[in-house]
RNA sequence: GUGGUUGUAGCUCAAUCGGUUAGAGCGCCGGACUGUGGCUCCGGAGGUUGCGGGUUCGAUCCCCGUCAGCCACCCCA
């Protein structure tokens, strides 16, 4: 047996490559369209970087180690502690609100499933400096065009949008103590997947009353404003901590993302540092993981990097959003790797095709031509299966003319036109391909 | 980390009750085809049946272990 890639780890061959490709670009070009900038940090950290002060669930998982000179390493599980250190460092030159995003590779120790390996590459995009809604907004809304400039569209896509502020005063007004949380928390989080006579138990089980249980089970599965509105008396003092959240979705609904949202108390995210908005990416039809997850961190910065600022972000990782596009056909056709294939007839027209072989990369093209002598019939068809939009054909007759073969394999037209021309002509049909 | 389930060619799969030399399609390589591609036809390569052990005259098939994939749990970048 030949070794093979590490449990998790994965080996990209072309074909993947290229829909690992697609994904990063498009996600560039529309942070772009939202004016963040890239940075990037190391692969490897030190440990206590994650130790100190992120999510405890994120430690069990790390994927650590001790290296040559004795210090204590992992490979970054989450990309937002370098962030903090990086924008920390610098917060007093930094203009505010800071637009950043990142597309790291990220690593943990755990087994793995479908949509969860052991490595991914992850969309990260985080706005700092700014407390008010509109950030919300901005980036509920790149997380949702970061989906959509794929094809995807709100048939295919649902947004969950939950708030702790709100959340925690609602729990409180129902008579949840501080030390519940954590239960209801975990019954929430699996209210879509488990019968409700099991969450009942749970819940009563840990010592909460019959109607205190009927006012979480309604907060859960509350869907609208007015469904939380109607909940029930004694809840408007906790209600108005929902302010921020219905002002950023108003603020979405005039982006035009209306269509996406759902109201979603039970949005439980696993990171323990979110203080505010909270928002999940699901595919419409619940067949996959979450595509993409994030929220407001208001204290993480201070608590991380020394900086009072406030702060909110999403990640979104390339392997549930890869295997979507892959079930919805949206992944690439196999692509195109050459523009022109040159096929010499006799072994004395090698050093003219060698020729236009510079000429024609020089141009910009792609080109490529048989490494061993072979029939022409077998050149065209290795053109064929290269797909290659043209074929120049040189043989001892052409040249003696001062002229090759054009062949458009597209069109499957072909004429003889002159060697000089070769590079206009070739450029011409090209024409964009070239630039790209 | 726990439990369940599945591993046969590069891919998708077959192989009767435990029985001879483990097959097919696709893909790959070559030929028909030494001045013209996709099609067609012909041929070829490719397997320690995941790996190790056991039962048996004989194991792809039964048993145990192990590794890997998948599913659920835990947890969820």
């Amino acid at each position: 047996m030949q070794p093979q890639a590490l449990p998790g780890f994965r080996d990209f061959y072309p074909a993947d490559m290229a829909l690992r490709d697609r994904i990063v670009r498009t996600w560039r070009r529309v942070a772009a369209r939202y004016g963040f900038e890239e940075y990037d940090g190391p692969p490897l950290e030190p440990l206590e970087l994650y130790t100190a002060k992120s999510g405890e669930e994120i430690v069990g998982q790390l994927y650590s180690f001790v290296d040559k000179g004795g210090r204590d390493v992992s490979l970054r599980p989450e990309m937002t502690p370098t962030l903090a250190r990086m924008v920390a460092a610098r917060a007093n030159g930094l203009k505010k609100p800071i637009r950043w995003f990142s597309i790291p590779q990220l690593f943990r120790y755990e087994r793995q499933q479908r949509g969860r390996l052991r490595e991914h590459f992850q969309l990260n995009c985080d706005l700092i400096g700014e407390p008010g809604h509109l950030a919300d907004a901005e980036i509920v809304a790149l997380a949702i065009d970061a989906v959509r400039a794929f094809g995807l569209g709100s048939a295919d896509i649902r947004v969950r949008l939950s708030d702790r502020r709100l959340l925690t005063a609602l729990l409180e007004a129902v008579g949840v103590s501080p030390a519940q949380v954590p239960l209801v928390y975990q019954v929430f989080d699996k209210i879509r997947r488990t019968p409700e006579d099991v969450s009942v138990t749970r819940l009563s089980g840990a010592g909460l009353p019959g109607p205190t249980i009927d006012r979480l089970l309604g907060i859960v599965r509350a869907r609208t404003w007015s469904e939380l509105d109607g909940l029930g008396a004694g809840l408007d003092r906790a209600l108005a901590q929902g302010d921020p959240l219905r002002r950023t979705f108003e603020a979405l609904q005039a982006l035009g993302f209306g269509d996406y949202l759902d109201l979603d108390l039970g949005i439980v995210r696993g990171l323990a540092y979110y203080t505010g908005t909270v928002f999940e990416l699901f595919d419409a039809r619940g067949e996959l993981r979450a595509i993409s997850g994030g929220g407001r961190y208001d204290d993480l910065l201070r608590a991380l990097g020394g900086v009072d600022l406030p702060a909110l972000g999403f990640g979104m990782g390339d392997v549930v959003l890869g295997e979507l596009l892959r079930d919805r056909g949206l992944a690439p056709d196999s692509v195109s790797s050459i523009d022109v294939f040159l096929a010499a007839i006799t072994q004395d027209d090698l050093p003219h095709l060698l020729g236009l072989a510079r000429e024609l990369r020089d141009a910009g093209a792609r080109v490529e031509f048989a490494l061993a002598p072979q029939a022409v019939g077998k050149q065209l068809k290795l053109a064929d299966a290269r797909g290659a939009r043209l074929a120049l054909v040189v043989g001892p007759d052409d040249r003696g003319r001062g002229e090759v073969m054009l062949k458009d394999l597209r069109e499957k037209t072909q004429e003889s036109i002159p060697r000089d021309a070769v590079r206009d002509r070739v450029a011409r049909i090209l024409g964009d391909e070239l630039s790209s």
